[in-house]
DNA sequence: TCTGTATCTGAACATATGTTCAAGTATAAT
DNA sequence: ATTATACTTGAACATATGTTCAGATACAGA
Protein backbone atom coordinates (compact mmCIF):
# COMPACT_ATOMS: atom_id res chain seq x y z
CA UNK A 1 0.00 0.00 0.00
CA UNK A 2 1.00 3.79 -0.60
CA UNK A 3 2.61 4.99 2.01
CA UNK A 4 2.06 8.72 1.52
CA UNK A 5 -2.19 8.40 1.30
CA UNK A 6 -4.63 7.15 3.86
CA UNK A 7 -6.96 4.37 3.69
CA UNK A 8 -10.49 4.43 5.79
CA UNK A 9 -10.85 1.27 7.24
CA UNK A 10 -13.68 -0.40 9.03
CA UNK A 11 -12.96 -1.02 12.76
CA UNK A 12 -15.28 -1.42 15.64
CA UNK A 13 -18.04 -0.33 13.15
CA UNK A 14 -16.85 3.24 12.34
CA UNK A 15 -14.25 4.60 9.64
CA UNK A 16 -10.66 4.99 10.82
CA UNK A 17 -8.04 6.37 8.93
CA UNK A 18 -5.14 4.46 8.89
CA UNK A 19 -2.02 5.36 6.95
CA UNK A 20 0.01 2.12 7.87
CA UNK A 21 -2.12 -1.20 8.00
CA UNK A 22 1.00 -3.42 8.40
CA UNK A 23 2.32 -1.24 11.22
CA UNK A 24 -0.65 -1.36 13.21
CA UNK A 25 -1.08 -4.88 13.11
CA UNK A 26 1.78 -5.76 13.83
CA UNK A 27 1.89 -3.44 16.87
CA UNK A 28 -1.81 -5.12 17.44
CA UNK A 29 -0.09 -8.60 17.13
CA UNK A 30 3.47 -7.69 19.86
CA UNK A 31 0.98 -6.16 21.90
CA UNK A 32 0.47 -7.62 25.63
CA UNK A 33 -2.85 -8.29 27.19
CA UNK A 34 -5.00 -4.96 28.51
CA UNK A 35 -4.73 -6.78 31.72
CA UNK A 36 -0.95 -6.85 32.25
CA UNK A 37 -0.78 -3.30 30.56
CA UNK A 38 -3.10 -1.48 33.20
CA UNK A 39 -0.97 -3.29 35.84
CA UNK A 40 1.97 -2.35 34.65
CA UNK A 41 0.79 0.86 34.00
CA UNK A 42 -0.19 1.11 37.43
CA UNK A 43 3.19 0.06 38.92
CA UNK A 44 5.07 3.21 36.60
CA UNK A 45 2.11 5.77 38.16
CA UNK A 46 2.66 5.24 41.75
CA UNK A 47 6.42 5.47 40.97
CA UNK A 48 5.25 8.65 38.64
CA UNK A 49 4.60 10.96 41.92
CA UNK A 50 7.66 12.46 43.78
CA UNK A 51 6.33 11.36 47.44
CA UNK A 52 5.66 7.93 46.85
CA UNK A 53 8.98 7.91 44.60
CA UNK A 54 10.89 9.33 47.88
CA UNK A 55 8.87 6.67 49.80
CA UNK A 56 10.26 3.61 47.64
CA UNK A 57 13.60 4.98 47.36
CA UNK A 58 13.66 5.85 51.02
CA UNK A 59 12.88 1.98 51.85
CA UNK A 60 15.59 0.52 49.08
CA UNK A 61 17.82 1.77 52.32
CA UNK A 62 15.95 -0.55 55.18
CA UNK A 63 12.70 -0.84 56.52
CA UNK A 64 10.94 2.63 58.23
CA UNK A 65 7.53 3.40 59.94
CA UNK A 66 5.20 5.74 59.28
CA UNK A 67 6.20 8.49 61.05
CA UNK A 68 9.84 8.77 59.56
CA UNK A 69 8.24 8.96 56.08
CA UNK A 70 6.32 11.54 56.93
CA UNK A 71 8.77 13.28 58.72
CA UNK A 72 10.97 12.47 55.75
CA UNK A 73 8.98 13.73 53.05
CA UNK A 74 7.66 16.86 55.08
CA UNK A 75 4.11 15.62 54.38
CA UNK A 76 1.72 14.45 56.99
CA UNK A 77 1.53 10.66 58.22
CA UNK A 78 -1.99 10.26 57.19
CA UNK A 79 -0.52 11.63 53.63
CA UNK A 80 2.21 8.83 54.18
CA UNK A 81 -0.50 6.24 55.45
CA UNK A 82 -2.68 6.71 52.07
CA UNK A 83 -0.05 6.36 49.85
CA UNK A 84 1.67 3.92 50.93
CA UNK A 85 -1.53 1.69 51.26
CA UNK A 86 -1.64 2.05 47.43
CA UNK A 87 2.18 0.84 47.21
CA UNK A 88 0.95 -1.96 49.11
CA UNK A 89 -2.25 -3.16 47.37
CA UNK A 90 0.02 -3.58 44.27
CA UNK A 91 2.61 -5.75 46.30
CA UNK A 92 5.65 -3.55 45.93
CA UNK A 93 5.77 -3.26 50.25
CA UNK A 94 5.06 -5.02 52.90
CA UNK A 95 4.39 -4.08 56.74
CA UNK A 96 6.07 -5.82 59.80
CA UNK A 97 4.08 -5.26 62.70
CA UNK A 98 6.63 -4.55 65.97
CA UNK A 99 4.60 -3.25 69.31
CA UNK A 100 2.92 -0.19 68.24
CA UNK A 101 4.86 0.54 64.98
CA UNK A 102 4.67 -0.86 61.42
CA UNK A 103 7.55 -1.01 59.52
CA UNK A 104 7.35 -0.77 55.82
CA UNK A 105 10.07 -2.15 53.68
CA UNK A 106 9.99 -2.98 49.74
CA UNK A 107 7.96 -6.44 48.77
CA UNK A 108 9.33 -6.89 45.05
CA UNK A 109 12.89 -7.15 44.06
CA UNK A 110 11.72 -5.84 41.10
CA UNK A 111 11.04 -2.76 42.30
CA UNK A 112 14.38 -2.18 43.05
CA UNK A 113 15.85 -2.96 39.28
CA UNK A 114 13.05 -0.50 38.16
CA UNK A 115 14.15 2.33 40.33
CA UNK A 116 17.87 1.13 39.69
CA UNK A 117 17.22 1.32 35.54
CA UNK A 118 15.44 4.79 36.62
CA UNK A 119 18.55 5.82 38.52
CA UNK A 120 21.10 5.22 35.68
CA UNK A 121 18.72 7.45 33.27
CA UNK A 122 19.45 10.26 35.55
CA UNK A 123 22.71 9.65 36.43
CA UNK A 124 23.67 12.16 34.41
CA UNK A 125 21.38 14.80 35.43
CA UNK A 126 23.14 17.12 38.41
CA UNK B 1 17.23 5.97 70.92
CA UNK B 2 13.86 4.06 72.01
CA UNK B 3 12.31 3.19 68.64
CA UNK B 4 9.52 2.71 71.32
CA UNK B 5 9.15 6.25 72.65
CA UNK B 6 8.48 9.12 69.67
CA UNK B 7 11.18 11.99 69.38
CA UNK B 8 9.76 15.99 68.98
CA UNK B 9 12.41 16.83 67.15
CA UNK B 10 12.82 20.98 65.82
CA UNK B 11 12.70 20.70 62.02
CA UNK B 12 12.22 23.41 59.34
CA UNK B 13 10.94 25.92 62.38
CA UNK B 14 8.15 23.41 63.58
CA UNK B 15 8.53 20.69 65.67
CA UNK B 16 8.07 17.02 64.02
CA UNK B 17 7.63 13.80 65.28
CA UNK B 18 10.64 11.09 64.64
CA UNK B 19 10.51 7.53 65.84
CA UNK B 20 14.19 6.73 64.16
CA UNK B 21 16.44 10.05 64.10
CA UNK B 22 18.94 7.75 62.46
CA UNK B 23 17.45 6.13 59.56
CA UNK B 24 15.25 9.38 58.86
CA UNK B 25 18.81 10.52 58.88
CA UNK B 26 20.45 7.49 56.59
CA UNK B 27 17.58 8.38 53.67
CA UNK B 28 18.15 11.69 53.83
CA UNK B 29 22.18 11.31 53.42
CA UNK B 30 20.96 8.70 50.41
CA UNK B 31 19.02 11.00 48.92
CA UNK B 32 19.17 11.97 45.09
CA UNK B 33 18.77 15.65 44.32
CA UNK B 34 15.21 16.81 43.93
CA UNK B 35 15.82 17.68 40.17
CA UNK B 36 16.58 14.43 39.54
CA UNK B 37 13.98 12.68 41.57
CA UNK B 38 11.73 14.85 39.86
CA UNK B 39 12.62 13.71 36.40
CA UNK B 40 12.80 10.26 37.11
CA UNK B 41 9.18 10.39 38.46
CA UNK B 42 8.55 12.34 35.34
CA UNK B 43 9.32 9.50 33.44
CA UNK B 44 7.74 7.02 35.59
CA UNK B 45 4.30 9.32 35.17
CA UNK B 46 4.53 9.21 31.79
CA UNK B 47 5.05 5.69 31.30
CA UNK B 48 1.93 5.49 34.38
CA UNK B 49 -1.05 6.28 31.88
CA UNK B 50 -2.06 3.48 29.65
CA UNK B 51 -2.14 5.25 26.52
CA UNK B 52 1.26 6.59 26.56
CA UNK B 53 2.30 3.21 27.72
CA UNK B 54 1.06 1.74 25.02
CA UNK B 55 2.17 4.01 22.63
CA UNK B 56 5.81 3.37 24.01
CA UNK B 57 5.30 -0.08 23.61
CA UNK B 58 4.26 0.19 20.30
CA UNK B 59 6.93 2.19 19.02
CA UNK B 60 9.19 -0.30 20.76
CA UNK B 61 8.64 -2.34 17.65
CA UNK B 62 9.56 0.33 14.89
CA UNK B 63 8.88 3.53 14.38
CA UNK B 64 4.96 4.95 13.70
CA UNK B 65 3.32 7.82 12.73
CA UNK B 66 0.50 9.49 14.01
CA UNK B 67 -2.02 8.30 12.26
CA UNK B 68 -1.09 4.81 13.17
CA UNK B 69 -0.92 5.56 17.03
CA UNK B 70 -4.69 7.00 16.78
CA UNK B 71 -5.80 4.10 15.21
CA UNK B 72 -3.81 1.80 17.59
CA UNK B 73 -4.75 3.32 20.80
CA UNK B 74 -8.82 4.22 19.51
CA UNK B 75 -8.45 7.67 20.30
CA UNK B 76 -8.15 11.27 17.84
CA UNK B 77 -5.07 11.96 16.77
CA UNK B 78 -4.93 15.18 18.80
CA UNK B 79 -5.12 13.07 21.44
CA UNK B 80 -2.30 11.09 20.21
CA UNK B 81 -0.03 14.45 19.12
CA UNK B 82 -1.03 15.85 23.00
CA UNK B 83 0.65 12.79 24.66
CA UNK B 84 3.42 11.76 22.44
CA UNK B 85 4.90 15.81 22.88
CA UNK B 86 5.25 14.83 25.92
CA UNK B 87 7.21 12.08 25.59
CA UNK B 88 9.26 13.88 22.64
CA UNK B 89 9.82 16.76 25.46
CA UNK B 90 11.54 15.00 27.66
CA UNK B 91 13.92 13.14 24.67
CA UNK B 92 12.10 9.38 25.27
CA UNK B 93 10.82 9.97 21.65
CA UNK B 94 12.07 11.59 18.32
CA UNK B 95 10.22 12.34 14.95
CA UNK B 96 11.15 12.04 11.30
CA UNK B 97 9.95 13.43 8.53
CA UNK B 98 9.32 11.92 5.68
CA UNK B 99 6.66 14.35 3.04
CA UNK B 100 3.73 14.83 5.04
CA UNK B 101 4.19 12.08 7.61
CA UNK B 102 6.05 12.64 10.71
CA UNK B 103 7.46 8.95 12.12
CA UNK B 104 7.93 8.65 15.62
CA UNK B 105 10.50 6.29 17.35
CA UNK B 106 11.96 5.99 20.89
CA UNK B 107 15.05 8.14 21.41
CA UNK B 108 16.20 6.77 24.73
CA UNK B 109 17.40 3.22 24.53
CA UNK B 110 16.58 3.14 28.70
CA UNK B 111 13.15 3.45 27.96
CA UNK B 112 13.36 0.11 26.28
CA UNK B 113 15.43 -0.73 29.42
CA UNK B 114 12.74 0.09 31.42
CA UNK B 115 9.65 -1.40 29.98
CA UNK B 116 11.58 -4.63 29.84
CA UNK B 117 11.93 -4.49 33.48
CA UNK B 118 8.13 -4.12 33.91
CA UNK B 119 7.48 -6.68 31.53
CA UNK B 120 9.48 -9.57 33.63
CA UNK B 121 7.10 -7.97 36.38
CA UNK B 122 3.76 -8.53 34.56
CA UNK B 123 4.95 -11.95 33.10
CA UNK B 124 2.70 -14.31 35.36
CA UNK B 125 -0.20 -11.82 34.99
CA UNK B 126 -2.44 -13.53 31.90
C1' DT C 1 -9.99 -0.29 82.31
C1' DC C 2 -7.98 3.94 81.16
C1' DT C 3 -4.40 6.61 78.78
C1' DG C 4 -1.10 7.42 75.28
C1' DT C 5 1.05 6.22 70.96
C1' DA C 6 1.02 4.79 66.07
C1' DT C 7 -1.58 4.23 62.29
C1' DC C 8 -5.78 4.09 59.47
C1' DT C 9 -10.02 5.73 57.22
C1' DG C 10 -13.51 8.56 54.78
C1' DA C 11 -14.98 13.06 53.38
C1' DA C 12 -13.73 17.30 51.41
C1' DC C 13 -11.02 20.27 48.79
C1' DA C 14 -7.89 22.07 45.47
C1' DT C 15 -5.13 20.88 41.69
C1' DA C 16 -3.55 18.07 37.87
C1' DT C 17 -4.48 15.53 33.84
C1' DG C 18 -6.42 13.27 29.47
C1' DT C 19 -9.46 13.89 25.89
C1' DT C 20 -12.13 16.34 22.59
C1' DC C 21 -13.30 20.20 19.66
C1' DA C 22 -12.23 23.84 16.62
C1' DA C 23 -8.96 26.29 14.42
C1' DG C 24 -4.18 26.72 12.95
C1' DT C 25 0.39 25.30 10.52
C1' DA C 26 3.27 22.56 7.30
C1' DT C 27 3.99 19.88 3.29
C1' DA C 28 2.62 17.94 -1.24
C1' DA C 29 -0.10 17.49 -5.42
C1' DT C 30 -3.03 19.38 -9.06
C1' DA D 1 -2.93 29.44 -6.21
C1' DT D 2 -5.95 26.04 -4.52
C1' DT D 3 -6.95 21.86 -2.36
C1' DA D 4 -5.92 17.92 0.41
C1' DT D 5 -3.29 15.57 3.83
C1' DA D 6 -0.79 15.09 8.32
C1' DC D 7 -0.17 17.02 12.28
C1' DT D 8 -0.25 20.70 15.99
C1' DT D 9 -2.13 23.94 19.26
C1' DG D 10 -5.05 26.18 22.84
C1' DA D 11 -9.35 26.28 25.27
C1' DA D 12 -12.75 23.75 27.62
C1' DC D 13 -14.48 20.01 30.06
C1' DA D 14 -14.89 16.06 32.90
C1' DT D 15 -12.39 13.07 35.76
C1' DA D 16 -8.58 11.57 38.61
C1' DT D 17 -5.50 12.39 42.26
C1' DG D 18 -2.79 14.08 46.52
C1' DT D 19 -3.25 16.21 50.71
C1' DT D 20 -5.48 17.65 54.87
C1' DC D 21 -8.75 17.30 58.59
C1' DA D 22 -11.44 14.97 61.97
C1' DG D 23 -12.49 10.95 63.88
C1' DA D 24 -11.77 5.81 64.32
C1' DT D 25 -8.90 1.68 65.27
C1' DA D 26 -4.95 -1.21 67.17
C1' DC D 27 -1.62 -2.04 70.50
C1' DA D 28 1.10 -1.26 74.97
C1' DG D 29 1.67 0.08 79.63
C1' DA D 30 -0.11 1.41 84.15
Amino acid sequence: MSPTKANLVEEDGCQVRMVHLDRVARARKEAISDRKLDRLALIYKLLGEPSRLKMAMALRGGEMCVCDLAALLGISESAVSHQIRRLKDLALVKSRREGQILYYSLDDHQLDDLIQVGLNHVREVR
